[in-house]
DNA sequence: CTCATTTCGGTTTTTTTCATACATAAGTCG
DNA sequence: CGACTTATGTATGAAAAAAACCGAAATGAG
């Protein structure tokens, strides 16, 4: 009867908002019904209507038992992760995976392929839209909710493309949208490759406030993550860590056409130039790392000093309490973070360093994918946008 | 009538609160009933009911002109800058000011005086404290509302000290709160000085999102704006900008014991070192260029330099839409920029740059004590602190 | 100059929402 | 088993906000 009163209203509850309480559940600051009253000052009725309309919409389900201290245990509420999916698309420069989550962020089922470095979009989208819709033809499911991709370089999120990259040609203003079609309707986010990883690392470490989030491939990368926010700068092109001067670089021709970058010495593609055996991939020159090989791991480490020495200048500017280090690259965690380590704590403050943690990636090699679902799923489930899931499905 | 209701009630509205109301005004971005309503989504009602609250406190008052397009002309709100006063009290390694400024941010008073440069907090506090004693003394008027200090180096925003800082000894570690007291038991908002040059930026570029505001003086620090929002990193140590390693300090000592620092190259007090005429301060030095001296100009031009190469990491870090050049060396702001320039961009992302512009702070010379008023304002008028002061009138 | 028009803002009424109070459910502990 | 503790559903009353209504203050057309 009060269900039907709730179906009937056109309008939400001001105030804390139903999607306020759902990201309270989804981060885990409260999973309760009291939790959640303690948590947002709602008394138990004005908490009750909102979770009515959350479980009403089958965004929250009733989770299992929890542990009580005497009294009647609590229902614990947890997000409805079989209510829909999100796509994940990342794309790189040689290969690309897509990969389907269910709204908990379990992957479901992933997919992956290698491509010419170098493909246009013109070229390689339909493929990548077409590995993505042979998943959700495997996995039929709950409907599709967000769509969320990634591309090296910077992006404009708005116009859905990539901008002023001269590393991925036959992408620049390329309006991806079109390529997206198959996928029906769909809202899709957006991000570079760090940023994704990013994504990735605040899903498994919610408390991360400040921090440096490393991506070291072929290209170097880096996401900014300041008081828990991404920092994506005016253009959207913050995080060029890559092409930093060093002077080891100084005669050194990048890839972008300047001399001096950071990438020179340090990035992926540099490393496996130096090499004489024509390594394809720095996934190979990591893979002899881990097997030992001294050469190797020694390229590596310099890698890591060099990229120590523009790491030390982000350190002393912004003071993170982490410095997270992912990509290929930091597969071969030992010889990097240590050549980091060598170079970048002689030259920064020691207030910045003194609490500072130098980490490898959480998820890893899926990191990359795991990021273009956490980025889906922070836009999909973002309080705002389950408040106008809620009114459209009242309305 | 509606008035005695008002006073009678002691819970706060809820949602967008009247503190979230005088935000709206006090930033400029509505300013009449009717613009604070489309801007809050509230009704007239709730609008209205919100501004009595506000009016009735003497936190608000009713403005003059307005424009209008035909129909009856709206009254304007803006801020009652009789209804208190905030203290600024800025501290530098050889000078303090000490200003009163009403909470229009209009300055009513202010005095300076020189100290001896290395004079510890037990020294110089109880000076500063006494100027700004006898400024209130000799200004009485409406009740002192909150207190806004800046240091140089870091600061314990919460332990209201300095920390860590190897610039001012005698000041690290020590709680100011007791030297405080003769101001009596108001807030006092403790920030560095580029933090404090940023919040008087932010006072007259409101739309100010993400920025780089240097503080080019004695030493060079810096405040970084993300999002609109100061980034005070981890253990509050963000902006150590002075403090980076560059290529041509690397046999010079700097006073915080380390080799290489950009401030050795490009720091006032490095400049007036390399200088044969033994002056005394960077304002000297600024006052020779000024005046057009050659050799004056040259010197700045080349800190300028310096500072572009550590800068040009930060922008291709932040991708800031301006930099913002303050302190005492930026009243050179020619040679300064210039030199800023010439290895800014050539070491930056064409993306990056692109819309990038380099400004002179507004304030000018009198933009720390502008910016430690600034910052006493923007926490004593924050939404929540003006939310806090009505349930207390009303309570 | 008068009057329609437009927009603003105060007042009253109605609806909605929330908190308090009460009742009930579901466990633990003695 | 019953006292106790904590959690949640259900009514009732109070408060706040929106809607409707009305008066006020300007412009501009005739």
């Amino acid at each position: 009867m009060a269900q039907m009163t709730a179906v009937e209203r056109t309008r939400l509850p001001a105030g804390p908002t139903p999607g306020a309480l759902f990201d309270l559940v989804r981060s885990g600051r409260a999973v309760t019904r009291s939790a959640l009253g303690t948590a947002t000052g709602l008394s138990r009725t004005a908490v009750s209507a909102r979770l009515d309309l959350l479980l009403a919409a089958g965004l929250l389900t009733l989770g299992e038992q929890v542990t009580t201290t005497g009294g009647r245990p609590s229902e614990s509420l947890r997000v409805a992760a079989e209510a829909g999916t999100v796509l994940a698309l990342a794309i790189g420069r040689s290969r690309h995976q897509v990969g389907l989550y269910d709204l908990d962020g379990t992957e479901i089922a992933s997919d992956a392929a290698l491509h010419r470095a170098g493909s246009s979009a013109p070229d390689l989208m339909p493929d990548v839209v077409g590995l993505a819709v042979a998943l959700q033809a495997a996995h039929p499911g709950p409907p599709l909710l967000a769509v969320g991709m990634s591309l090296p370089g910077a992006v404009d999120t708005e116009a859905l493309t990539s901008v002023g990259s001269p590393v991925i040609p036959g992408w620049d203003g390329v309006p991806l949208r079109p390529f997206l079609e198959p996928l029906g309707e769909v809202p899709v986010w957006l991000g570079n490759d760090a940023e994704a990883l990013a994504h990735a690392e605040l899903l498994g470490r919610p408390d991360l406030r400040d921090a440096l989030v490393i991506k070291a491939s072929t290209g170097i990368g880096l996401a900014v993550l300041a008081d828990g926010r991404l920092v994506r700068g005016h253009d959207g092109a913050a995080g060029e860590l890559g092409h930093c001067r060093v002077p080891a670089g100084a005669d050194k021709v990048c890839r972008c056409g300047a001399t001096g970058c950071l990438e020179t010495v340090a990035g992926g593609w540099a490393l496996i130039g130096e090499r004489t055996d024509g390594l394809d991939h720095v996934r190979e020159l990591v893979a002899l790392a881990r097997d030992g090989e001294t050469e190797a791991r020694a390229a590596i480490r310099r890698a890591g000093q060099h990229l120590g020495e523009v790491l030390a200048v982000a350190v002393n500017l912004l003071n993170p309490e982490a410095v997270v280090l992912g990509g290929d690259l930091s597969m071969a965690f030992d010889p990097l973070a240590g050549g980091v380590k060598e170079t970048l704590y002689p030259r920064t403050s020691e207030l910045a360093t003194r609490r500072l943690r130098l980490l490898p990636s959480v998820h890893g090699e899926r990191a990359g994918l795991v990021g273009c679902a956490a980025l889906a799923l922070d836009h999909a489930l973002a309080p705002a946008a389950i408040d106008a899931r809620l009114v459209a499905t009242l309305g």
